[in-house]
DNA sequence: AAAACAGAAATTATCTATAATTTGCAATCG
DNA sequence: CGATTGCAAATTATAGATAATTTCTGTTTT
C-alpha cells in the first residue's frame, strides 16, 4: 500500500490522529489543540487545521467554531446506528460484488477468517475482520459506497477497542464461514441476509470504569 | 434556519461553493483556484483551503496534492450508485422514523408534495422534493444517517440540474402520495418499499451538447 | 509539421506573525 | 460562603509572506 510519503502533510497528520482516536489512545471528549499537534509534527498549524476538517468529516472529531476540536463522543445509540448503516450498505455492496467474486478472492477471505479465529488480541482480530469484509465487498466497483463503508468500519473499530481495551477471547466466526459457503454456491441472497444480520450483532461486556464501578460496554463484533 | 453569521469563514465559503457546484454554475472538472476564491471572499487562502476539504468530504470536489482542486466529475455509474445508496439508507431511516411520525408532519409532507407538483422549474421542484424526504425521515433521530443522506441528496440535486438545466415539465408525484397514504394507515412496510423504488427511478432525457450533438442525460427524479 | 525542451508565469503548500476569542483563576462583592 | 466580575494566559482564526511545484507558452529540434 501507498506509504503516503507523497501525501500532503495534512493527510499524514489526519491518518496518525485517526489511528490514535480509533485505538483509544486519545479519549472521547479530549481536546485536540492545534498548536500542540503542530509542534509534535514539526509543522505550523495550517496543515493541522486541515487534518482536523478531515477527521470531522469522518465523524471522529467534532468542532465548535472558536472553541476548538474534540474527539467525538459516542454512546449505545451511535453504536446501533453505525451497525444498521453498515448492514444496509454492506448488503448493497455485496449484491453488486457477488457476480465479480472469484474463487481466488473467496480463498483469501477464508484465510482472513482463519486469521481472525486465531487472533489473541482485539487489534489483530479487527485487522482480519476488516480484511474479510473488504475482500468480499471491494469488487462491487462503487467507490463512493466503499468510502462510506470504510468510515463506518473506522467507527466500528473505535467502539470495539473502547469496549475490549485489552482482554479478548478467541472465537470461531461461523457467520463468515456461512457467508463464504453461500457465495461459493452462488447463493447471493443467502449470503446477503447472513451478512446483514452479522454486522448488526452487538456484543456486550462488563467493564470497570475509572471510578471502580462496572458498567456495560457495547460494540459491533462483526 | 441559521443564517450562518457566526459560522467560521471556511463554512460560509464551502456553502456558497457547494451551491454553485450543485446548481451547475461551476462545470464538472473546472479548477477551483484558492487565490481567486480568497480574493472573491476578501479573505486569505487558509479558510479557502479548509472549505475545499469540506467540499471534498461531501464528494463535490476532488483534490490532487500539489495539483489543486477540481469540481468532481460524474457519470451514469455514479448516478446509479447514489440512487442505490439513497434507497438503502432512506428505507432504513423511514423504518425508524415511522413510529414517530405525527399527522402534523404528514400534512406538511403532503404540502411539500403539492408544491412540487406545481413547480414550473427544476430548482423549486427539487426544493420541494428534498423537503418531503427530510420531513418524513428526520424523526428517525439518527444524526449520522441523516448527514449521509443529506450529502447524497446534494449529489442527486447536482445530477438533476445538470440534466434538466432549464426545461421542466410539471408532473404529479404519485409515489409521494402512495407513501403518505401507507404511512397514514400505519403500513410502514409498504411505505418503505415504495420509497426504495421511488428514489431509484432514473429519468432520461436527450440534451444538446456544446458541440451541437445530442446525448442522453440521466438523473434521479425522486 | 509534430514532438520535445526551456524558461516564465501562475498556483499550491507551508511558515511566521497578528488579531480576536475563549478559558481559567483569582479577587471582590452580595 | 457562594456567585460573579475582571484580568491574564492559552488557544483559535485569519492575514501576509515565502518556498516549491506545476502549468503554460514560445521556441527549437528532428
Amino acid at each position: 500500500m501507498a506509504k503516503g510519503t507523497d501525501d500532503t502533510i495534512a493527510v499524514r497528520i489526519s491518518k496518525v490522529l485517526a489511528d490514535r482516536i480509533i485505538s483509544g489512545a486519545i479519549e472521547p471528549g479530549a481536546r485536540l489543540r492545534q498548536d500542540h499537534v503542530a509542534e509534535e509534527f514539526h509543522t505550523s498549524h495550517v496543515p493541522v487545521r486541515e487534518a482536523f476538517r478531515r477527521l470531522e468529516a469522518q465523524g471522529l472529531a467534532v468542532s465548535e467554531p472558536r472553541r476548538g476540536v474534540r474527539v467525538a463522543a459516542f454512546n449505545l445509540g451511535e453504536v446501533k446506528e453505525v451497525a444498521e448503516m453498515r448492514a444496509a450498505l454492506e448488503v448493497l455492496a455485496l449484491r453488486h460484488a457477488a457476480p465479480h467474486l472469484t474463487s481466488a478472492i473467496l480463498d483469501l477471505a477464508e484465510e482472513a477468517t482463519k486469521a481472525g479465529d486465531k487472533s489473541r488480541d482485539v487489534r489483530s482480530w479487527e485487522d482480519a475482520n476488516r480484511a474479510f469484509h473488504r475482500l468480499i465487498l471491494a469488487p462491487c466497483g462503487m467507490p463512493r459506497l466503499l468510502a462510506t463503508i470504510d468510515d463506518l468500519h473506522a467507527a466500528s473499530a473505535r467502539f470495539l477497542f473502547a469496549a475490549w481495551r485489552s482482554e479478548w477471547e478467541t472465537r470461531t466466526d461461523q457467520d463468515h464461514r456461512a457467508i463464504l459457503t453461500a457465495l461459493r454456491q452462488g447463493n447471493t441472497e443467502s449470503a446477503a441476509v447472513t451478512l446483514g444480520r452479522h454486522v448488526q450483532w452487538i456484543g456486550r461486556k462488563p467493564v470497570k470504569t475509572a471510578s471502580g464501578a462496572t458498567r456495560e460496554a457495547f460494540a459491533i463484533v462483526g
